[in-house]
DNA sequence: AGTAATAGTTGGAGCGCTCTACAATCAATA
DNA sequence: TATTGATTGTAGAGCGCTCCAACTATTACT
């Protein structure tokens, strides 16, 4: 299990270590003789780059940590797509750890990748507080998607939370609903502005006093428990904005429990568009998130900072759009106890 | 953005270099004083430990590296949770890639750890060629979960896959069926044990006749592929296999797509019992795969080996279950025109 | 011919850390 | 008092690589 070194390579070649250095890097100040002995040597030996020792030396790994807060949600896994096309693209490799949707987690992981000293990091959906941002962009190259700040001393890549958030509020306003209660993202990234734009989009369209807000976070089971919540006490809404799609399914499975019909008795919007919302058996009325471009550009920002390219941040935010699909209808009159 | 060394904090606390790397390490062979005064200056500059040097000079990175094959699989997510909990009770990071389900991208990813020389690596459903395995636990400390081999160079843990796909075919054959057809799982892992399961267990209950096998691979999009080739001709199969639960998704979003109600006229069966198979909008029957535990079993082996523990392989396979939900019935006698 | 420029190669310092061997200090023991 | 042993601390080599300055060989130019 011992790894041969360059040492070993260039002896085995017959040119020195700093020959070998200069193959393996692909310089092109060596003659094309002594760079196929050397590659016919490493390959003989089964040599490959030590990347702790090249980092070491170069100061560079190449390599771009990327830390996804809850990898269970597919809106990440799409973000993550974009991010590593972009990546690639530019002759950097991506490594992943996960946040597992809980801070101290996040802090690890944020944490490892610091003592890698990987080039630059890329958190998707952070939950993390904005001065520990702040300290981060000091330590690392820093680029933060799915989550808005206006910070200066990192770049934000996102979309317009709060103008998604009406989008949902005058669709089902539009729709006849006035009893619209949203269930919200909690500690989430980006579920504060979508709270924000829930309420003030209430307050838009004068129903202010319809507001009703349970408090939730990013998950099926915060859905399920979202309803359970909504149901018990009070007039039952017409209508449901999920602060997202994961948890949206969640309300929708309750609701389907329940005996409650979506969207004749109940409607129900999420919020992402991942994939499973556009399936049949969902169907899902969500706002459209475009992670793939999201993902790239948050990966070209990063690789602009690392090419020194830029100093000062750059906060990009795209516009959303709302996908209109069979779990939004008319408002319902009936009451929980009519139906039931 | 230029990071102190252990020798900033040495002279800092008014002590050697090496007394900081001690401290730093927890050795017991520092005085209280030191301790302290080391721990302080490090915290005033803000020390965080180099991990690159810091295997260089021990030849350890306590991580694993660990390549999922298919970030959008919510299967990987439960895998990974368990992987994840074994690691960091024994001490051990982990750092994740993605295969993209495509081979140059899994190997891509294997590389960069190899290249990271992280202390092993645990490939959750690899699709490389034995031989590929083969050596790559020559390289490094091994452990391939959801997939099985004999190797005696590297672990495995898994599910019997034969066994899991006998289960569903008794259970359809049970139902009444005949006309079981499967939509296969190409080059995914365990696919190839998962068909001749399901082949040997049609041959065992005297339906060789019937075996139809679809070639697709584990995704969404192969399973609505599928279900059009199922249609396009000959008699129409009155239950599905998928070869897993992602492909079933889409098995069921086709099938509704084409008029068909599941299970009334078509039972469909999935694999891997992930999350999104028990909500009530999907109720989806399928065979359940102890993901957590599965995780936590490969992330055990792996530091067993890591600790020298072990040196002969271990071949662990997990007995499966099947869970009976709301897409399979008795079998359907109608056929596709009177359906239609 | 003499000089300059270019291409190809090399030795050695150094990246930030660990680890071995050894030094220094002090208390306990002979 | 001399010796031993335990405790705490340090110097220095070395991990595998990059990078710079310097060197050699070859070609081009005056």
């Amino acid at each position: 299990m011992v790894q041969p070194t360059m040492e070993d390579v260039a002896s085995r070649a017959g040119v020195s270590r700093a020959l070998v250095s200069l193959v393996m890097r692909n310089s092109p100040r060596v003659s094309e003789q002594s760079r196929a002995a050397v590659l016919e040597a490493a390959e003989e030996l089964g040599y490959r780059r030590n990347l702790m020792a090249h980092h070491l030396a170069s100061r560079r790994t190449m390599t771009i940590g990327l830390v996804l807060n809850d990898l269970h949600n597919p809106f990440f896994a799409e973000m993550t797509d974009g991010i590593h096309e972009a990546a690639i693209e530019a002759g950097y490799r991506i490594v992943i750890n996960t946040g597992l949707r809980n801070l101290a987690s996040e802090q690890a992981a944020v944490d490892t990748f610091l003592e890698f000293r990987t080039d630059g990091v890329i958190l998707v959906g952070s939950e993390l507080p904005e001065a520990e941002l702040e300290a981060l962009a000091k330590e690392t190259n820093l680029v933060v998607a799915a989550r808005v700040t206006d910070s200066d001393s990192y770049d934000t890549v996102s979309i317009d939370d709060r103008l998604g958030a009406r989008m949902v509020v005058d669709h089902l306003v539009d729709l006849g609903h006035c009893r619209i209660a949203h269930i919200d993202g909690g500690p989430g990234a980006g579920a504060r502005r979508r709270r924000e734009g829930y309420k003030a989009a209430m307050e838009h369209r004068g129903l202010s006093k319809h507001v009703r807000i349970v408090a939730g976070e990013y998950s099926e089971h915060a859905g399920t428990v979202g309803v359970d919540e909504l149901l018990s006490h009070g007039e039952m809404p017409t209508a449901i904005f999920a602060a997202n799609d994961l948890m949206a399914t969640g309300v929708l499975d309750r609701l389907q429990f329940e005996g409650l019909k979506v969207p004749d008795d109940v409607s129900l919007v999420g919020f992402d568009n991942t994939a499973m919302a556009a399936l049949h058996q969902m169907s899902l009325t969500t706002v459209d998130q475009p992670c793939e471009l999201l993902g790239q550009l948050a990966a070209r920002y990063l690789i602009e900072r690392l090419d020194e390219e830029r100093e000062e941040a750059v906060h990009h935010l795209l516009v959303p759009s709302l996908v209109c699909r069979s779990t939004s209808g008319p408002a319902s009159s009936r009451t929980l106890e009519e139906i039931r």
